[in-house]
DNA sequence: AAGCTTTATGTAATCGATTGCAGTGCAGCA
DNA sequence: TGCTGCACTGCAATCGATTACATAAAGCTT
C-alpha cells in the first residue's frame, strides 16, 4: 500500500551494477562509462529515485543549506535582496533557511543556539548589527561557516560583505539638490550606531562641503529608516523656525512616512520642500509625488552575496576578506525642484 | 588545531555512559534516571555538543524543514505572511526553506525537484496557481509531504487551507462606497484565473446587488493585482464617457498604482473618484491620500497555516481537509468620500 | 609479450544519532 | 527465599548515500 521511496540500492539492483556506480553516474557522470551511465539513469527514472539529502549530507559532512540573517523580513527593502539570493542559489543545490533576527536583538541566544544547531555551510547577514555573541560563531576557527554581509557590515571590517556604496550615494543625493539651488539641506538618518548612516552621513557632509555648504545640526533629524520615523522627522521639522528647504532621507520608507506627515499639515512636496529618499523600493515610482531617491541593486547585492559565499563554501578555504562595491544610481522624479527663493 | 565537533560519544565518554543513554537524556529526559541526566546534561554542556540535524534526521526519517512556496518574494503582501510563519516555525524546531516560484511558473521541474519528500517533511502554498505536476507530488499517496494553503487555495478544493473571508471583504469594500452615496461604483480585479479575483468579486457583486446596484461591465477592469495593472487600469479609466464615481481595487498595490496615475492627469483621490483598496500593507497608512482599504490578517495566516502544518507533520496521518477562514476588516482612511452628486 | 597506465566498477567502511531489544539490579510480595 | 515487575541502561542494528581502496580489464609502450 504504502509504496517506500526506492533507495539507491533500489536502483542499483535495477541497473545490475553496484550503489557505488549509482552514486557516481548521479553525482559525477564523467566517471563512468556511457553505457552504463544510460542503465543507471534509466533505472532512476523508471524507479523515481531522488536522493536523500539527509544521507547525503551526513556522508558529506554539510548541511545543504544557509541561513539568511533579515532584520525584518516584512520590510520590502529586503525582500528584493533575498530574491537576489534566491536566484543565486537555485545555481547551485543549496537552500536557503529564512531567519528574522528581531528577535534576535531581544534573545541572541535564540538566533545562536539556531545558527549552532542548524550547523549551515554558510551565513548571510543582511543586519550589520548583530550581537558580539553571533558574530563570534563566525569567527570561531576553521570549522565555523563562513559568514558574509550584505548590504550592510560591520565597523570593525573583520567579515566580507557585499554592499552598495553609500557614501557615494549620500553625496549624489545632496549634489542633486544642491544643484537645484537649495542651500539649506536638512537630513533624517538612520540609527546613530548603523553604518549605512555614517557612510551615507558622511557622503552627504562630503557633497555639501565641497559645494560650499554645511549642514546645520538642527536641520539632522535621527531615524531609524521607518515609516514611522520619517513621520516623527515631520513633526520636527514642522516646528523649526527655519526650515531647511530641501531633505535628504536616508530611506525611501522615512521619506514616505516624512512627505505624507507633512501632507497632512498641507505642507506640499516639491511645492514647499524637496526630497531625496535612499533604496528606490518599488512604490517610489507611484508615490505622490514620484520619489527622487539614489538606487541600489538590491536584486545584485543578494545575487552578489550568495556568488560569493557559494564560492567560499566550495573551496571551503578561509578566503581573504573581500568587500565588493556596487554603485548606485540616482533616479530624478518629482519630489525635488528648484529652490524658488 | 582544527576542533572537531563534538560528536555523541565524546558526551558519552566523558559522562561514562552509553551513546545511547546520551541520546535519551537529551531527547527523552523523563527516560533516564534524574542523576544519571545531570550528569549527560553537563557533559554535553562542557563539550559543547549540538545534536547533528543530518543524523538525527536520516535516522528519524525526517528533513525538519518545510517548503514555502511564493509566488514573488519581493512582494511586501506575502513577506508579513512569511513573518507569521517564521513565528508559528520558532516555536517547533522546524526551519523554513523560501522558494520563490516565478521561476516555477516556467520550469514546474525545477521547483517539482524541491518539494520532494527528502528535503521538506511539509509544504505551505501561498500561490493557487501551482501547476498541475507541482500539485500532484503532494497529493501523491501516503509517503507524500502535506500541503497547506495559506491566502489563496485551489479551486477543486483538494488541499487545506487558511484563508481571508475575501467574499466578505468585497462586500464591505462595496458597501462602503454606497453607504457613501456613490452609484456607479467599478472595480479593477485580479487575475481571471485567480481564486481571490473570484471570491473578491463576488462578494462585490453580492454587495451591489443587495443595495438595488449592478456593476457595469465597462467599468471592470483586469488587472493583476500589481502597481502598474493599476496604472493601465487608470489609463483605460480616463478615457471612459462616464466614470464611475468610486473604484474598488482588489489590491492596494493597484490603487497606488491607479490613484498616481490618475493624480498625473490632475485628477483627484477623493475629490473625483473614491477608492477602496484590498490588503492594507504597510505603506497604505502613509500614502496621499491614506488609503482605505480592506485589512488582511497576514501575519496571523502564515501563523494559523503554519500551526496547522506542524499539526498534520505531528500526526502523521492524512488529516480530513480543513479551511480556515479568517475575518477581514475594513480600515476606512482618506481615498473615500462622500459622493457629491 | 611483459610491464605499465588508465579506466571502470565493486567492496565495505563511514558519516552520527536513534531505538528495539535485552540485560541488570532492586523493591515488593507471598 | 524465590518470583514478578519496574526502572534504567547498554548493545548493536539501522537510516541511505558517499568514497577510499582494491580489483579487473583494456590499452600502450618498447
Amino acid at each position: 500500500m504504502e509504496p517506500k521511496a526506492p533507495r539507491i540500492t533500489d536502483v542499483a539492483r535495477l541497473a545490475g551494477v553496484s550503489t557505488a556506480t549509482v552514486s557516481r553516474a548521479l553525482s559525477k557522470p564523467e566517471t563512468v562509462a556511457e553505457s552504463t551511465r544510460n542503465t543507471v539513469l534509466a533505472a532512476a527514472e523508471k524507479t523515481g529515485y531522488r536522493v536523500n539529502l539527509s544521507a547525503r549530507n551526513l556522508r558529506r559532512q554539510r548541511t545543504g543549506a544557509i541561513v539568511v540573517l533579515v532584520p525584518n523580513i516584512g520590510n520590502p527593502f529586503f525582500s528584493e535582496i533575498l530574491a537576489g539570493i534566491e536566484t543565486a542559489l537555485s545555481e547551485s543545490d543549496i537552500n536557503m533557511l529564512v531567519v528574522d533576527t528581531r528577535q534576535a536583538h531581544m534573545k541572541p541566544q535564540l538566533v545562536l543556539e539556531y545558527l549552532h544547531a542548524t550547523r549551515a555551510d554558510g551565513i548571510i547577514a543582511l543586519d550589520g548589527s548583530l550581537p558580539d555573541a553571533i558574530l563570534s560563531v563566525a569567527s570561531s576557527g576553521a570549522g565555523a561557516p563562513p559568514i558574509i554581509f550584505a548590504c550592510e557590515w560591520t565597523p570593525k571590517g573583520e567579515f566580507s560583505s557585499v554592499r552598495a556604496n553609500n557614501t557615494h550615494g549620500g553625496e549624489l543625493a545632496v549634489a542633486h539638490l544642491a544643484g537645484l539651488g537649495h542651500r539649506t539641506i536638512g537630513m533624517i538618518t538612520g540609527p546613530d550606531d548603523n553604518v549605512l548612516t555614517h557612510a551615507r552621513s558622511k557622503g552627504a557632509a562630503q557633497g555639501l562641503a565641497e559645494r560650499g555648504l554645511t549642514l546645520d545640526p538642527a536641520h539632522v533629524f535621527a531615524g531609524d529608516f521607518s515609516l514611522d520615523a520619517g513621520a516623527l522627522a515631520a513633526q520636527a521639522w514642522l516646528e523649526l523656525s527655519q526650515r531647511p528647504s530641501a531633505l535628504f532621507c536616508q530611506s525611501d520608507q522615512m521619506a514616505f512616512g516624512f512627505i505624507s506627515e507633512l501632507a497632512r499639515h498641507g505642507i506640499s512636496v516639491p511645492g514647499d520642500v524637496s526630497i531625496v529618499g535612499f533604496d528606490d523600493i518599488a512604490i517610489a515610482q507611484r508615490f505622490i509625488p514620484a520619489l527622487t531617491t539614489v538606487r541600489q541593486p538590491r536584486k545584485k547585492l543578494g545575487l552578489s552575496a550568495a556568488r560569493l559565499l557559494i564560492e567560499h563554501i566550495g573551496t571551503h578555504s578561509s578566503p581573504a576578506i573581500e568587500t565588493t562595491i556596487l554603485e548606485v544610481e540616482l533616479i530624478v522624479r518629482d519630489s525635488t525642484r528648484a529652490f524658488a527663493g
